[in-house]
DNA sequence: TATGAATGAGACTTCATTCAT
DNA sequence: AATGAATGAAGTCTCATTCAT
């Protein structure tokens, strides 16, 4: 998007390394890091091995550079949509919206994000794992501080803020895991599926709730 | 525990096979499959490579083994706790209350078995992900029994049973790994945190609440 | 000879492929295939081991490969001479005069072809010794009709032609193989060497014998 | 045999060590030298691969000790043949009628001897071959020997006795490897069948014969 | 700038041999 | 004397990376 006006040199470059970056993308998260091998990714994005390497690095970088492009596209998205002038639950809900449309427009790659935060990290040295996490600490913390404000506003009942961002990331990422690997036995998943199981009672109502 | 009486040389291959899960289990969980060498499983365990093939075909069994062993073995408890002829929210209680302890003595294996059925399988011909997801989706469906069964005793308010497990599963994990990478910033987990969360409301509560 | 008008690369190719082949005959023929190591082939051959995979998938495609191209060209040589429209001695003199010529001149070709048939293959999987036989079966059924004719043409005693056939096989084979071992005890070999040992008597010639 | 009257202790010794070199045998002439491990063969002889070492000092010896033995027991049967007080054709009759009786009764053993002198020595350093073929030649020698009394006794026709020794071992090696593979391809071989298609008509017989 | 043949370090695996029991 | 678990050297093969064209 941002390369409209650059000469042609430049944006064929660009627009190369993003061929390259998509074949890796697909055959990376079809098959981790270590599964697949640069002659392969040189196969699937036409180019030759040596191409590759006037674009990355090494394989290492490539792989860096693939996560990391996205990371930061959709860590912009994510904050942004929790960054508004609206309410709580608005800001809850469009972050949740756009959370959504990530997994579902963005199979591949949320496949390979959560292979590289959730569990080893298949490149060790590409050291990715700390730098996106912190990414995804931020994102929490944000969801953390709109629990705050929520309960002081009395908006929410009164539990530890963190913990309910942590639980709130952590049913959305299940449902539409479950979702995306299974899309035949839930419906298509809205903000409100979420919401209801999560929110439907934490929103303190007078006269409600736990003893 | 099961091999007392078993004679020495059997008890010692059976003692020498476990250190050599032990070490690889580790080293496993630190740096993933592709990124741990025999030579280091060797070393780790202190014995010779020519060693770990006297007991494990090659790498890929060696590490075959060491899941479905802890899998089978955790998927007996969880399963059990399930099972008891209690009410639902003991079951559930009784489920998070293994689960808790499983996260919290097995570190090491939980992340390699997250790595393994979350993201994309290290090892794609040891091809574990589809019997380990199996599984999983075993203690899922038990879940969703205990909810469909709830649900009908007006114990909980209607929704999916099936989401509503996966939306358990899904916050337990959640807070489960948090703790562990932070076990700071949470106190220690108890099934009531978790429960206060996702439950707290979802009880039909005469006089309170949603239709 | 025949890729002169081929691409650069192509030649090239070719080439390449050929001196890998010709080091790993002189070693194989040497040393056996076992006693070869693919470092050694790759020395030999001044390229580096993993050159060698990108002509053969394996040490076992590099030796069957090396066999059969030159099997085949010998067998078309042999089968060619035994087959022009001559009288059946002349085939029979055109066929060992091919054959003394490929003993002579494919020393280490002879040895590694007749370790391969005569003994046990050096290389089970390779399955050499099945196709290979075959082919040999094939000349010596070619020659066992041409006896059969020669009987029937009252040239030859009335013996079992696929006697015959084996034995004078045989007899060429025993006194090549002494020669390329012993030079120095035989005069260099000829045809009619063979051929009077043979045949000299073998010949119905009533009261006379061969001009 | 010759064991008959030796302590039992050292009765068992030679009997066990007879039935390892006999498990050998049939292993390395079905697979090769470098197709059986000691393993295969410890677990075909019933011994413990440790203790194929309390009879052989390795692989190699016992590969040896298998070869020279057979050899040796053979050799003799060989030359004994030849050196009766019988005439020229009786001696080569009783020669061949031994070593037909060979190839029949220790198949195993043929195919393994050709493959060491024939071919490529399977094994380089057990350097059988030299040993071997120096044996291999004494019979050779033994045959020419005849070949040239015989001549000067007019029996033969004056052709080098050397080719024709040489000639000879090279057409009944042809026709019993032929009838070995196919055995019903050919009758049951009997000296005749050999000395007919190879005598029958050196022989000088002034003016002619063969009915 | 793009290519892909060539490279060689490094990983897996086998198996002859040893040695404590 | 017999055993067989343990050893580790050595061989095969892969694949990220380079570099001459």
């Amino acid at each position: 998007m941002e390369q409209e006006r650059l000469p042609r040199k430049e944006r064929e470059f660009l627009q190369h390394r993003q061929e390259i970056l998509n074949a890796a993308l697909t055959l990376f998260s079809e098959k981790g890091f270590h599964n697949v091998t640069m002659q392969e990714i040189a196969s699937s994005s036409e180019f030759a091995v040596g191409t590759l390497y006037t674009f990355f690095a090494n394989k290492e970088d490539l792989y860096r550079e693939l996560l990391e492009e996205w990371v930061s596209e959709f860590q912009g998205i994510l904050l942004e949509a929790l960054e508004g002038p609206w309410s709580e639950m608005e800001k809850i809900t469009s972050w949740l919206k756009e959370k959504i449309r990530i997994f579902n427009d963005h199979r591949d790659f949320v496949r390979l994000y959560f292979t590289e935060i959730m569990g080893i990290s298949t490149n060790i040295r590409a050291g990715l794992q700390a730098k996106t996490k912190v990414e995804y600490e931020d994102i929490l913390s944000k969801i953390e501080k709109i629990f705050e404000v929520g309960i002081k506003k009395k908006l929410f009942k009164k539990l530890d803020p963190y913990h309910l961002a942590v639980a709130l990331d952590g049913i959305s990422n299940a449902l539409l895991f479950e979702y995306l690997e299974y899309p035949e036995k839930l419906a298509r998943i809205e903000p409100e599926l979420i919401l209801e199981i999560f929110f439907n009672q934490i929103h303190l109502k007078p006269g409600g709730e736990s003893t």
